[in-house]
RNA sequence: GUGCCUGUAGCUCAAUGGCAGAGCGCUUCACUGUGGCUGAAGAUGUUGUGGGUUCGAGCCCCAUCAGGCACCCCA
C-alpha cells in the first residue's frame, strides 16, 4: 500500500459515527435557539484581512489566522470568528433589517494554534446572538437558550454552570478599592488568570500592576465575594428574569468571570463543567457596539459562542452521546438468492416509497447477510425466501430481540409502522 | 510561538541493546433458511518518518511529523 498522506495538523475526521454525533449536537441546539424564535445565517469561510484589521483583538489575526494570497496577490484569511462578519452583514442591511435581530449560527472556524485536548485548528462553533436590543431581558434570554441547550442534550445544572458577572459591577468596584481606570485593564487581565498562577506569583504581578497590599487584600475580598452581584441592578434583574424563566438552577454568579475579549461592555458570562475538568464550554456577553469600527449606526447586543470540541468531550465524558452511526429505523433487506431477486428489488421499492430506510444486502449465505446487518446497526431484518414467496409472507427479525414473525404482505408496511 | 511528555498489529498495551508479543477486534470453519453466544484454525507489523551510534536498535543519539500537558490565547 502507498503512504497514506496525514491530514492536515489540528483538523479531524469525521467519519459516519463521528458525523451522526455532529449531525445530533446540530440539531440540538436548532431546538435550543428555534425554541426562542432565533433565525439561522451564515457568512462566507473566507474573508479579507482587512475586515479582522479594525476590531476583534489584534492578536487573533495577527498570530492565530490562517492568511494566505488567493492568485490575484490579495491575502486572505479564513474566518477565526464570526464576530467580524456579522457586524459586516448587519451594517450593509442596516436600514432593510428589523431589530433586534435573533439569528443563530454553526459552521466552520479556523485558527492556527498549538492543538491539544479541547483545542483543534479546525473546529465548528455556534454562534448565537441579539442585536440592536440594549435591555437586561436579552442577556437574560441568551442565558436561558444555553440552559435550554444543555437541558436539550441532557446536562444538568449537577453537569454544567453558566457562570455570570458584569464587567461595569467589577469597573465600579475596582474603583471603590482605588484601582485607578489606568490600572483596570491589567487587574482584570489578572483576575481572569487567576486560577492559572500560583497565588504567590499573582500576588506579586497584582503589586507590580500598582496596586498596594491593602488593595490586594481588598482585591481578594472583592472575588471572593458570591454576594457581589446585589450591587449590580443589572445582574440582579438578569437573576430575576431567569429565575421566573425557571432556568436559575444552571446560573450561577462567579466575580472571577472577565472575558478576554475588549468589546463586552455590560454582563459577561461563560459555562463550564463542574468538576471543572475542561476548559470553558461557551463564552460570551453584552456589547455596546457591533458594527460601528465597519460603519453602521451603533448596535448593541449580547451573544456567545460555543465551541464543538469542548462540548462534545463533556457529552462523551457523561456518556450522552449517540452511538449509532445508522438511523436504528433502517431496515436491512437480505436477497435470498438469484431466483428471488426480483421479488426482493420489488418489496425494496415499494417500502422506499413508502418512506422506509432500506439497505438492500448483497448475494450471500443467510448468516453473512445477518451479521453484516448487524454490525452496521440496523435492528430489523426482512427475509424473502421462496416459501414466502409461494405464500405471499415476508418474515420479519427483531435483532434485538431475537423475535420473528411471518407477516402477510399486504400488512408488511403497517407491521414495520 | 516557548517548555516538557508520548508515538509498537484496526484498538488498548507488553517486550535488560540480542528471534516483535498479549488481550480485544478481524477472516475462515463448526452452522447449505438467521446475527449476538461458544469452540477450532488463521492473518495481523517497513515499531510515526529520516538519519546516526553499535557486531546487533522498538529500546541509545539527532532531526522531523503527529498527539498530549503547561504557557500564550480562546470556542
Amino acid at each position: 500500500m502507498s503512504k497514506i498522506i496525514q491530514k492536515v495538523k489540528g483538523t479531524r475526521d469525521f467519519y459516519p459515527q463521528e458525523m451522526a454525533q455532529r449531525q445530533w449536537l446540530i440539531e440540538k441546539l436548532r431546538v435550543a435557539s428555534e425554541a426562542f424564535g432565533y433565525q439561522q445565517y451564515d457568512g462566507p469561510c473566507l474573508e479579507q484581512i482587512d475586515l479582522y484589521a479594525a476590531k476583534s483583538g489584534e492578536e487573533l489575526v495577527k498570530e492565530q489566522a490562517f492568511v494566505f494570497e488567493d492568485r490575484g496577490g490579495d491575502p486572505i484569511t479564513l474566518r477565526p470568528e464570526l464576530t467580524p462578519t456579522v457586524s459586516r452583514m448587519v451594517a450593509s442591511m442596516q436600514n432593510q433589517l428589523t431589530f433586534p435581530l435573533r439569528w443563530w449560527s454553526f459552521g466552520p472556524f479556523w485558527r492556527y494554534e498549538r492543538p491539544q485536548k479541547g483545542r483543534t485548528r479546525e473546529f465548528f462553533q455556534w454562534n448565537i446572538d441579539q442585536i440592536g436590543s440594549d435591555s437586561v431581558l436579552a442577556d437574560a434570554e441568551l442565558l436561558a437558550v444555553a440552559a435550554r441547550f444543555f437541558r436539550e442534550v441532557g446536562l444538568t445544572p449537577e453537569h454544567v454552570q453558566l457562570h455570570v458577572n458584569d464587567r461595569e459591577l467589577m469597573n465600579t468596584e475596582l474603583s471603590k478599592i482605588g484601582v485607578t481606570d489606568a490600572q483596570k485593564p491589567e487587574v482584570l487581565r489578572l483576575i481572569d488568570r487567576l486560577d492559572k498562577l500560583p497565588a504567590d506569583v499573582w500576588d506579586k504581578l497584582v503589586l507590580d500592576a500598582g496596586l498596594n497590599e491593602t488593595q490586594l487584600a481588598d482585591l481578594k475580598t472583592l472575588f471572593e465575594n458570591k454576594e457581589l452581584w446585589r450591587n449590580s441592578e443589572r445582574l440582579v434583574q438578569v437573576f430575576q428574569y431567569l429565575d421566573d424563566l425557571g432556568e436559575s438552577a444552571y446560573i450561577s454568579y462567579d466575580p472571577r468571570i472577565i472575558r478576554g475579549l475588549d468589546y463586552y461592555t455590560g454582563v459577561v458570562f461563560e459555562a463550564h463543567e463542574t468538576e471543572g475538568e475542561f476548559r470553558a464550554i461557551l463564552g460570551g456577553g453584552h456589547y455596546a457596539d457591533l458594527v460601528a469600527d465597519v460603519g453602521g449606526k451603533p448596535a448593541p447586543g449580547v451573544g456567545f459562542a460555543m465551541g464543538d470540541v469542548v462540548i462534545m468531550l463533556v457529552l462523551e465524558k457523561y456518556g450522552l452521546l449517540p452511538t449509532d452511526s445508522i438511523d436504528p429505523k433502517t431496515l436491512f433487506m437480505t436477497i435470498f438468492d438469484e431466483d428471488c431477486l426480483p421479488a426482493t428489488l420489488a418489496l425494496l421499492a415499494e417500502l422506499r416509497q413508502a418512506g422506509f430506510k432500506v439497505v438492500m444486502s448483497e448475494i450471500d449465505r443467510l448468516g453473512k447477510q445477518f451479521r453484516y446487518a448487524d454490525r452496521i446497526g440496523v435492528k430489523r431484518v426482512l427475509v424473502l425466501g421462496p416459501s414466502e414467496i409461494e405464500k405471499g409472507l415476508v418474515v420479519v427479525k427483531d435483532l434485538a430481540t431475537g423475535d420473528q414473525q411471518k407477516v402477510q404482505r399486504k400488512d408488511l408496511i403497517s407491521v414495520l409502522s
